[in-house]
DNA sequence: TTGTAAGCGTTATCAC
DNA sequence: GTGATAACGCTTACAA
């Protein structure tokens, strides 16, 4: 067992025929000009097939100067967001004959590790979600010359591709829709610590409270948005409140629906008592009870920001273009 | 911009020094014996500094006849069962050098195209999760002497690794606890349809139903674990029966958990009135209410499952080995 | 229509 | 210690 994979060497000599026929016959040639006697394309494929022969990529790679691979690199795992991401970005690339591998960064060093990989040609492309690497650390990128779509609102260096959401409108807007409601107590669970850049979805929140003149007040903000257990944990804090906030927004699904359930069994109702909204419009809302309300991205289709990638692949010239992954409100039962 | 990036040689020429030189600098030289010079050891670095170099990994694979990388394949995106695999894995991987990247297969002719470029020496070695890929093609894989862990219940060739899981034996359990409490009606919502190889969730179903004189009942068994509408609608019809079900196994924690909002709406209590158990663990199931009790892998620890893959990457030589994953009943409120 | 040969960027085996 | 040089397996001008 186990010894070494047939080579196009061992193909021609089985098929009677020298190695660049053998490629000809695979790769079919470029110039329209010459072609295969059908005799010998036969013999070849005959080798190919009894050999179990497959062309080895890296050296095909090294040749060609390009592998056709393209990589998302993804920061965590477990988001249905980014797995919708995935898939549309899958489909596109096999339309253009290309593989996809997903790297998933995970640490700060790990993503280091992932972004040097793919300079060392793992891939001709990358659609980087959400990564934390600096500006200082993407610049080497855009002279290595790899196209790089990178998907994150704040702090991205010139010279590439941007996909942007216009997520602080999104929670402005669904601030606002509490406030027409008559809603006048609206708590803010959210994601805080990890970050240090400006926080679009507080700042929609404060605005929103401003132009609806409603006071901020700082007890109705709170983290814990990560966690369905802190979620639970901060808004039984809340509810003991006088008075009580009669609308939650989290800014993460997941802990809006641990406070559905942490409302319900308070013996409160929903929305009647207490209104909720989550941003990120996971699937798992669809089927609570009620379903939750959610600010997240009107249509999860990403084909469009997967041709992004593959137009720049294309034509490495391009000059950098932002597209806005537009997010919206989407009511359900639960606000 | 975009001008091709620079090789050993333009480091070489830089540093003044010769390619072979530069490729010891960088690799440190395997042989005990030669030495490089402190003051060329510089030299050479600062010119890697300055070009900004990163060595080909396609050359260098070539070259080295290995890429350094794994592959964990999987089926579908989003399951967390997968994520805490992949983490585990992903974590091994690197104490040994190794990068890991994720394919994720879809259907059938995807998982196919995967498993073609893994053995053109996209990864040295893989994982393939829950594959469906039938024994014949797999058996091709063996030839080429590529490693694979296959981490399935069934149908899995000879000469590879196997990742068993004891699921057949811990939903036995699961039922027959539901039993000795003095359930009686225990209905079954699985994965019906996708699969034709034995269901070993639906067999322990059975035996333990028949271990415990309960009469297996047509009507209590339906499809429809795999979405979270399809699974509250198969409730709702089975809470209009008579006698209504005392208990609900559902095969994934997703519909189980849609299943615990369809009862409390119902009116009904859980678990007084229905008990419910799902099966897979998801850290979702944590924070329902009542938390949801659920048959699954009694530790998330896949880090033995790794180094089954990285043993046989050491040592292509090994005998198939097989592993059993332990899963259990994992109680908690809903039953 | 098919064969020859050069080279992609590395690494490793030799001499020096 | 360091420098030529020969592979690794494939593609593709160019020659036959």
């Amino acid at each position: 067992m186990s010894r070494s994979a047939p080579t196009t060497r061992d193909v021609a000599q089985l098929a009677g025929v020298s190695l660049a026929t053998v490629s000809y016959v695979l790769n079919g040639r470029r110039d329209g000009g010459g072609k295969i006697g059908e005799a010998t394309r036969e013999k070849v494929l005959r080798a190919v097939a009894e050999l179990g022969y497959v062309p080895n990529q890296s050296a095909r790679h090294l040749r060609r100067q390009k592998t056709e691979r393209i990589c998302v690199v993804l920061p965590n795992l477990g988001v249905p967001y980014f797995d919708a991401l995935v898939q549309d970005v899958q489909n596109v690339a096999e339309e253009h004959g290309y593989t996809t591998i997903i790297a998933y960064a995970g640490t700060f060093e790990r993503e280091r590790r992932i972004l040097e990989q793919i300079q060392c040609h793992l891939a001709d492309g990358a659609l980087i979600v959400d990564g934390r690497t600096t500006e200082k650390d993407l610049v080497s990128f855009v002279n290595s010359g790899i196209p790089l779509v990178i998907m994150r609102n704040h702090t991205v260096p010139e010279g590439f591709d941007v996909v942007e959401t216009n997520e602080r409108e999104a929670c402005y807007e669904a601030i606002s829709y509490l406030i027409r409601q008559g809603r006048r107590h609206i708590a803010f669970l959210g994601h805080f610590g990890a970050m240090n850049e400006p926080y679009d979805r507080f700042i929609g929140y404060q605005q929103a409270l401003r132009d609806g003149g409603i006071a901020f007040d700082e007890r109705l903000v709170s983290g814990g948005a990560g966690s369905r257990k802190a979620a639970s944990l901060n808004v039984q804090r809340w509810l003991n409140l006088d008075p009580r906030p009669d609308a939650i927004f989290a800014t993460s699904d997941k802990a809006a629906i641990s406070i559905i359930w942490t409302v319900r069994d308070a013996g409160l109702r929903v929305p009647e008592d207490v209104a909720i909204i989550g941003v990120g419009n996971i699937p798992e809302g669809e089927s609570t009870s009620p379903p939750l309300t959610t600010v997240g991205p009107a249509s999860s289709d990403f084909r469009a920001v997967a041709q992004l990638l593959f137009s720049r692949l294309a034509d490495g010239e391009l000059e950098a273009r932002t597209f806005v992954h537009e997010w919206t409100l989407i009511r359900r039962g639960s606000a």
